[in-house]
DNA sequence: AGGTTGACTCACC
DNA sequence: TGGTGAGCCAACC
């Protein structure tokens, strides 16, 4: 599979950081959104892992980017806390309701 | 260089 | 709703 040139990369990951960064408190988005948005659909996994590089040193919100099912990251432990000191319950499951508390792009223009 | 892996997603059942 | 399997794409080893 081609590799990203090492340009591709500074930029997706920048435009990665940018995006969860605009994320308002309260809401969450997927992987896949956050690709899509930066301009790489399909690159979901390397959301994934440019985020896991980015934590905890960098200062951006990314327990609030889940997968489109509502799964949490898997052996983040801290992870359930902070959606919950943010107003956002988990189910039953563990999962959060993407019915509910997705963000949505758009709001992002409006401001 | 080539198979394996994963902080993903979609389609089915 | 919830679990499973196949498809994905670059990083890993």
């Amino acid at each position: 599979m081609a590799r990203m040139s090492d340009a591709e990369k500074r930029e997706f990951r920048k435009a990665v950081y940018e995006i969860v960064a605009a994320i308002p408190v309260g809401k969450v988005t997927s992987y896949g959104v956050v690709a899509v948005l930066a301009g790489y659909p399909g690159y979901q996994r390397m959301v994934g892992r440019a985020l896991r590089d980015a934590y905890p040193a960098l200062d951006i919100p990314c327990h609030r980017v889940l997968t489109c099912q509502g799964r949490l990251v898997p052996g983040w432990s801290e992870h359930p806390d902070l959606l919950k000191a943010e107003g956002i319950p988990l189910k039953s499951n563990g999962y959060v309701d993407m019915n509910v508390y997705s963000w949505d792009p758009l709001e992002m223009l409006e401001l």
